[in-house]
Parts: structure tokens; C-alpha cells; sequence
DNA sequence: CGCAAAGTTGAGCGTCCTCAAGCAGCGTGG
DNA sequence: CCACGCTGCTTGAGGACGCTCAACTTTGCG
């Protein structure tokens, strides 16, 4: 039926008292450790045994994954309310380093301790499943935007990201702090730093961002959709319409009940 | 301590028999429907209600992620024993078409049945707990592949990663036969379909593999190991050492302990 | 004040995309 | 049976986007 009518997120900012909720029933029912953090510090590592899971209460927190070749690339960066050490459970080991990009404060939770509060505490239970579920859905989205996207594009994609990021935790959207160097957004987007220095500039000269005074980290964002236009923008001078689109099937075989 | 040194997957095939086992858990403790597939079937469409989850038995089934603009883009491909649906838990809508690319067989379950189950056997919570880890690792591979390798280096990968699909499932690696056009291994990875062409051509040049004669969808990989050898070359002629590397900190604030 | 790290910008070049032509497999119908 | 059309695949030529290399500026810190 209606396909490309992906119905819209819920509302605007409910999601900032869910993260609350969320982090409220979890101090209320599950033993944990407050954990100080300041920039640079790792909170686990690549291949180190998996024990502990993390919600992320304050700050920034990039995710780093190395191959065994020597590659590394951030693949992605958890805000307030975020879990962080899923990949863990699998293989019993983490699957990235977690590093933290700012001050804040993460909470430490033994995974056997959480387990146990799940059973009595059902919601608990809910609320592990949807970070899991979500981080999923915000992977296969970064991958999107690395595989169909210019690099401006990807660029703008980013700040859209965080922008949302901020947005959902009921903050300001206007204004970005980058708490990562321009190699390191690169690296995460899948580009040279060079890349995102020009993209960066192209976004300004378009009045899309702006930059604050002193340090080129902190960028101001007068519309957040005017990102959005950007990598429409960007994806319509690539083709008339419908950018590398897949030839759709027949559409039948719906089949979708019993 | 020990960064670089990820230590060795678990054992060979021993994969094989512990999906197996997982497939005869949920069969005795779940209520589910088993479903016939056939090339080009949809399980779920992006944007449906999220009701079921889905695990397969046999076949091969793609993830077809679509953007609002129209963008789309084959997200995974999943093979006996993985969980489709995972996705949609946390918006209660599914994030992606997942469509049959293959004859085959789905379970299909009730997601609140599923979560009464866990509550009787927790060894179920195990399995979706694990199943959802490793997701978001393979997820993290593949954006790894997409931003740190060339068109070439990706092509091989990825079918190394078929491979080793196979391998777990305790199939024979040495032959493949790729369900998929050049247009959607492409997109999947993020290439056009020429590309995609020339890649494998060069491949087989390179005697890393082999066409079987009639077709070109089938595939002979007379040594797994040369895949990933190829990748390692085509990661050396960018540059001498430590590829697209990230400027390691100072390595402190290990912290590990209380 | 001076050095190191981060960022910007330009010039040249390589990888990959675009466009185009030709071929192979396959089902349909005369 | 073969002509026909259709879809998928391969290969080449040319061009554009993004990478490499390099010079320079700015910021931050001892």
C-alpha cells in the first residue's frame, strides 16, 4: 500500500522525557556504577571481554572499530541516553573501542545484574530491546548515507544527524559543537579530512551553516531543513530523478496475512 | 594490553551446529508459522506495523532499506539462522523491505508470543539477545568496508563475507552462486554495476576466482584465504603502512576497574 | 614567543562514474 | 526451429569527483 509514506517519527521533543523515563527506571531498578568521564578516556576496548554494558547519562562517546589489517573507523557516536557495549554479547568480547569525546558521565551496569532486573521488571526488558532495535536502524542509515551519498552530501547528512541527535534530547539545534577533528569526521564518513574541510566551506558559502567566531568546531545552523534541501540538492544535480534506484519488483506477492 | 590481537573467532564449524540448535529451541518453545518463499517474495515492506519477527530456515533474503527522497539501498543479506524484523522493534514499524532472493523457508513469530517464551526459557532471551548483538557488528563491518575499501577491495570482501556465511552455516565455501544482479551487489555496496563487473573481472584475471562455465552468477573460489589476500594488496598500493589510520591517543586512561 | 596540532585552500592526478556499444542467455511466438 | 525482444553482463572512452601532495594560516599550549 503506501510505500514510499513512511509515516513520521513521533512527536517533536516527547522523545527528550522518554530518554528521562528511560534512565529513571534503570537507576530505580538496576545496580550500577557512576562513571566520571573526560575526553580521551576509553570506556572499553576492541576484543576486551565483555561484562558491562553502558548508558551514556551525559556527554559524547565515539565508537571506534578496527579491523584486524590495521583499519579504523568511527562508526558511530552515542549521545545522552545511548547504550553502548551491545556488540558485546555475541562474541562475549566488545566489538570497538568506546572513547569519550567530552565530559560526562556514563553508568556502568553488569550484564548478568541487568538480566535479573529484566525478569522482575519488565519494562526494563522493553527498553534494552528498543536501544538494541534502534541501534540497528541508525546503522543501516549511516550506511545509506556512505554508499548513496556525495561526500558534501554525507557531510551535511552528518550535521543533519547530530542536529536530530540534539533535537530528540529536547536541546538546541541551532548550534554544533564538533567535539571530533576534521580527520576524524572524515574517517567516519568515508573521506579525506581535506573532503570535509571543503564541504564544511561549501555549506557556509551556501549559507547553510555558519561559523561562530573563533574555532572552526562550533558551527551555527540558522534551519536545520535547509541540510536537508542540501542533499537534495546534491542528489537531483546527480540524476534528473530517482538516483540510483533499484528496478522495483512486480510489487505483487504481498502475501502479508496468514 | 593486548589492542591489535582480536582474538580468533570461535572454533570452525561448530557455528553450524549451535544455529541448528537455536532453530530446534525456538521450534519447541514458540508458536510460529512456517512460511514457503519464493524468489522476489516479500516478508515485510518498510513502513508496515511491526508484529512479527521472522527466522530463516533456508533461502537467502535481502534488506532493502528506502529513504523519504527515494534513495534506496540492499542494507544485508541474511542467511539460516538470522532474524529479520529485529528493526522494527523499536518504532514498532519496519525500517526495511525484506524481500526472498531464493526459494526457501521462514519461521515466523509473534513478536509478544516470542517475549512470553523468553519468560519460561530464558536460553530464548539468549538467542535474541545474541542475534541483535551481532547484527549491529556485522552492520559496523559492512559501513567499515564501505568507507576504508576501493570498489575492488569491496567486491572481494563481500564475497568473502558470503563465504564465511556458508562456512558458519558448515556449507562448502568453494562455490557460490550470487542471487543477486550486478545492479544490486552494486548498490549494496555502493558501486554501479559496471563497476561491479570490472571488479570481478579483474579477480578472475587475478586467478582469485573463477567463473563456472553458463552464467556468470556462479562463482568458484578455489581459495578463501586469496580473497582476503587481494584485499590487503589493494589496501598496500594506497599507501605503505597503517591505511587511513586514526591518530591513536595516548593509549592511557585505560581505567578498567572500579 | 615559539612550536605543534588543526584547519584551509590550491594544483594535479587517479579511481570510479557516465555514456555507449556489443554480446549472451532465455522465453515467446510465428 | 529460428527470429525477436528483453534483461543482464562486459568492455571501452571520456569526464568528474574526491584523493594526494603541498603551502600557508590559525589556534592552542608550554
Amino acid at each position: 500500500m503506501n510505500r514510499a509514506a513512511i509515516p513520521a517519527d513521533p512527536p517533536p521533543a516527547r522523545h527528550a522525557q522518554a530518554i528521562a523515563q528511560g534512565l529513571d527506571l534503570l537507576q530505580r531498578h538496576v545496580p550500577l556504577r557512576r562513571r566520571l568521564l573526560h575526553a580521551g578516556d576509553a570506556l572499553y576496548r576492541s576484543g576486551q571481554a565483555f561484562e558491562h554494558l553502558y548508558v551514556l547519562n551525559s556527554g559524547l562517546v565515539k565508537l571506534v572499530r578496527l579491523a584486524a589489517d590495521g583499519r579504523e573507523q568511527v562508526v558511530g557516536l552515542q549521545f545522552r541516553g545511548d547504550w553502548l557495549g551491545l556488540d558485546g554479547i555475541a562474541k562475549e568480547r566488545y566489538g570497538c573501542d568506546a572513547v569519550a569525546l567530552d565530559t560526562g558521565e556514563v553508568w556502568v551496569l553488569r550484564y548478568d545484574d541487568l538480566l535479573r532486573a529484566c525478569t522482575r521488571t519488565p519494562e526494563l526488558l522493553k527498553l534494552l530491546h528498543e536501544a538494541k532495535s534502534r541501534e540497528i536502524g541508525r546503522e543501516r542509515d549511516a550506511m545509506m548515507s556512505l554508499a548513496t551519498l556525495p561526500a558534501d552530501a554525507r557531510v551535511a547528512e552528518f550535521l543533519r544527524g547530530w542536529a536530530d541527535a540534539l533535537a530528540t534530547r529536547g536541546l538546541r539545534t541551532d548550534q554544533i559543537t564538533l567535539r571530533m577533528t576534521r580527520a576524524e569526521i572524515g574517517n567516519h564518513l568515508g573521506m579525506t579530512l581535506e573532503t570535509v574541510s571543503r564541504a564544511l566551506s561549501k555549506l557556509e558559502r551556501g549559507a547553510v551553516i555558519r561559523f561562530e567566531e573563533k574555532g572552526r568546531r562550533d558551527i551555527r545552523i540558522p534551519c536545520v531543513e535547509a541540510l536537508g534541501r542540501f542533499v537534495q540538492r546534491s542528489l537531483g544535480a546527480q540524476r534528473p530523478a530517482a538516483p540510483r534506484a533499484l528496478p522495483r519488483p512486480p510489487a505483487a506477492a504481498y502475501a502479508l496475512s496468514a
